[in-house]
DNA sequence: GCAAGAATTCTTTAGACAGCATGTC
DNA sequence: CTAAAGAATTCTTGC
């Protein structure tokens, strides 16, 4: 057979034999042909694992050794990023790869030296908005997993930033890639890119149905499982006699804990001494990731003992990470996830079983979308372990299973479809595009909006004009642009918003809500409020017919703290109004010292939860601040800054006011800082005259640290920051 | 009188991107 | 225009 690793260039087919590549996926060799070494814009669309990814690679080294530019890689996700930023530069050590993403700010100024870029889409859209300028410097451009267009909340920002990347850089080679789609011809050619379809897999993939104890193949074979147990019992102790592993994917994080807990008490004697030994070490890990655990901490570890683990948005990070680490290692013998799993890092198992098909939806439960089942069935097989991967689903009936594999395994994936019309979205992004000077008059802003997937989508639709008309009068009535006849010039206050990537909407509400501070006794409630009014922040806790009494309670002591007042309770906003009370409330909870558990009980709301709630919530806060140097006089605005620093630790930390000097210890943490404090040791200066009481309370090893850090930070007191990550 | 099991009612429902500012041994 | 699984609680049954 010809090696079409000859298609190459010599060097860099030497690039990748050094890899150890022997030869091109049919994918990566239609790319070639297609004229992926001649720059041309490419859709490619095939299944995970068929090698897009060295495709992409390809682009970006052969555009690299003809032109010097940069390349800029987008991922829809930091955890993908992080992937590829560590595989990219152990690869290709001869490119100077950046790694930009949301936490991780500090190589910003400096990536006009770097070669590659990784970065989440996001995170790009948000370095355009803050004018870079080494854009133009660059020949090639990775959109990883552009069918994310079709997302309802993040969707339009990649279709936003897809156009005007074309139009900023229409010489440079884009290369998209794709999960399969069914309408890819239309979207190829709305990119003006060739479409390379194929449907290769490295790792043959085959789907099947559980019913009644019988897996049916798609290829027509059968397997009968006879464990007597529960059907997902069954598929367990039948992948691990088969020495393999297996996912289940679920709709809510309950079912997760449930299945889990429900699943460990059938592998009992399946696992051998040494995998239980390294599983009880996992376990306490997991356990030990919180000062306190909950009794969630509590559950997985206990199920991780038995090499079953539970995971979704509710864990914290580091526990996800304990378990995809536990997992790869083949200890964890099966996991049940959330989609969280199926989008995230890279997890194949050899067995995958998406269990729940129907999800709620905010009307009813409804059938979720193939793509969605695609894309969980396709974790399935581990490509240094598997020669194949298995995609069950369980049926509960002959109907249903007809059904069931009517829609999902000869089924074909949706369309995908353009999300931009709905306005809130439009008006964050028409606000930047008027920010930028890229569309400063009203021809231009309408001819950006032409070139977009809407508009290639729904040709003929006027309803396109008038919406983004009707943005801008908005913005212009909030005081965020200017319009001038048929020319636009944003505000001062209307650029630092598109700056600091916040919805025009949540800025114009705390700008009303600032027209309210004289007659409120401003304190943390206030602001806390407010974070709780932006769009920015979801997962509000919801309110139950019991929380009832606590609401009025809360309304009633607070009344003198609250910028936003109450409506009235016909008002279809009101309803809103009370979540976001009690999420204060729970936010208050937090900053008064409760612990993880405590919350858990208290408002159901989980550790990882409430993290990413306190890590939008910072950043919510940080921007009151920022906008309130342009509206506030100078005394409100020193007491709202203040104010601002404050509770930005206190969140951070969970901890009362008091304890704020000893926070910024090194190694002290919520836990240490309340037993030093009641003990009366208040600040770090307590802390070095009263040594013994200290070493007793937190132990000699940590005091001695706390002391070196402090001793050696005497004569510049802002060492003792720990810094707001 | 009590406990296991059945029936009924109640409750809850996935995920995750962005700003900024300094510097641990 | 629309649901369903699981948990909690109450009821039933059999000894």
């Amino acid at each position: 057979m010809k090696n079409n690793l000859n298609l190459l260039p010599d060097n860099i087919k030497e690039i990748l034999v050094n890899q150890g590549i022997k030869e091109l996926t049919p994918p990566q060799e239609k790319s070639i042909l297609l004229g992926l070494l001649d720059g041309k814009n490419l859709v490619v669309s095939s299944p995970t694992a068929s090698g897009k990814t060295l495709i992409a690679e390809i682009a970006i080294i052969n555009n690299y050794f003809k032109t010097k530019k940069k390349a800029i890689y987008l991922c829809p996700m930091k955890s993908l990023a992080n992937e590829k930023y560590e595989s990219f530069t152990k690869k290709y050590s001869f490119l100077k790869t950046a790694l930009s993403i949301g936490d991780f700010d500090k190589v910003d100024a400096y990536l006009q030296d770097y070669d590659v870029i990784i970065t989440s889409n996001e995170k790009m859209d948000s370095l355009l908005r803050h004018g870079i300028r080494w854009i133009r410097n660059t020949s090639t451009i990775i959109v990883d997993e552009v069918h994310l267009i079709n997302d309802l909340s993040r969707g339009p920002t990649l279709e936003v930033l897809i156009t005007r990347l074309r139009k900023i850089l229409p010489n440079a080679q884009f290369i998209y890639l794709s999960a399969t789609i069914k309408n890819d011809v239309e979207l190829s050619k709305w990119l003006d890119a060739r479409l390379v379809k194929s449907n290769f897999r490295p790792i043959s993939l085959i789907h099947g149905n559980l019913l009644f104890n019988k897996i049916i193949y798609e290829d027509g074979t059968e397997k009968i499982l006879n464990f007597g147990v529960s059907d997902e019992e069954s598929l367990l102790k039948d992948t691990i006699i088969e020495g393999k592993q297996i996912i289940f994917f679920l709709t809510s994080r309950r079912n997760t804990e449930s299945l889990a807990k429900r699943l460990a008490r059938s592998t009992e004697n399946m696992l051998s001494e040494e995998v239980k030994k390294e599983l009880n070490k996992v376990s306490e890990k997991l356990k030990n990731v919180l000062e306190t655990p909950t009794s969630q901490c509590m559950l997985l570890s206990e199920v991780v003992k038995k090499g079953v683990a539970f995971h979704h948005a509710g864990l914290l990070m580091e526990q996800r990470n304990i378990i995809e680490v536990a997992f790869k290692n083949n200890l964890i013998k099966c996991i049940c996830a959330t989609p969280t799993l199926a989008v995230g890092v890279n997890l194949p198992a050899y067995r995958v079983v998406v269990r729940d098909l129907k999800r709620y939806d905010g009307y009813g439960s409804n059938w979720i979308p193939v793509l969605e089942y695609s894309q969980q069935a396709g974790r399935a097989g581990r490509p240094d372990y598997d020669k194949k991967g298995e995609a069950l689903t369980i049926s509960r009936s002959e109907e249903e299973q007809k059904i069931i594999i009517e829609r999902y395994i000869n089924g074909e994936n949706e369309e995908i479809y353009s999300k931009l019309s709905a306005e809130p979205i439009l008006r964050t992004h028409v606000l930047s595009l008027i920010t930028d000077l890229f569309a400063r008059h009203k021809k231009s802003l309408l001819d950006f909006f032409k070139s977009t997937f809407w508009a290639y989508q729904f040709k003929g639709d006027f309803e396109l004009e008038s919406k983004v008309l009707n943005v801008i009068n908005e913005l212009a009535e909030w005081g965020f642009i200017k319009i001038e006849k048929d020319n636009y010039l944003c505000t001062p206050i209307g650029k630092r918003i598109s700056e600091l990537y916040l919805d025009p909407l949540s800025a114009h509400k705390i700008l009303v809500a600032f027209n309210n501070i004289k007659n409120v006794e401003l304190n943390e409630i206030s602001l806390l409020q407010l974070i709780t009014n932006c769009v920015e922040m979801h997962n509000l806790l919801k309110v139950s017919s019991k929380d009832h009494p606590l609401i009025i309670k809360l309304l009633n002591d607070w009344e003198k703290n609250l910028l936003i007042k109450e409506p009235s309770p016909f008002d279809y906003y009101y309803e809103q109004y009370l979540s976001s009370i009690k999420t204060v409330f729970a936010f208050i909870e937090w900053i008064n010292e409760k612990d993880d558990e405590y919350l858990r009980k208290a408002f159901n709301l989980a550790p990882g939860i409430l993290r990413s709630m306190l890590f939008i919530g910072d950043w919510l806060i940080y921007s009151i601040g920022e906008i309130a140097k342009f509206v506030l006089d100078e005394d409100e605005r020193k007491e709202m800054l203040s104010l601002v620093k404050k509770l930005r630790v206190r969140m951070q930390y969970g901890v009362k006011e008091e304890l704020l000097p000893l926070i910024f210890l090194k190694g002290i943490g919520r836990k240490r800082a309340r037993k030093l404090f009641d003990a009366s040791i208040k600040s770090p200066q307590d802390l070095l005259k009263e040594e013994e009481k200290a070493k007793k309370l937190i132990g000699e090893k940590t005091f001695e640290r706390v002391k070196k850090t402090l001793l050696y930070s005497n004569n510049s007191s802002r060492h003792l920051s720990k810094g707001l990550a």
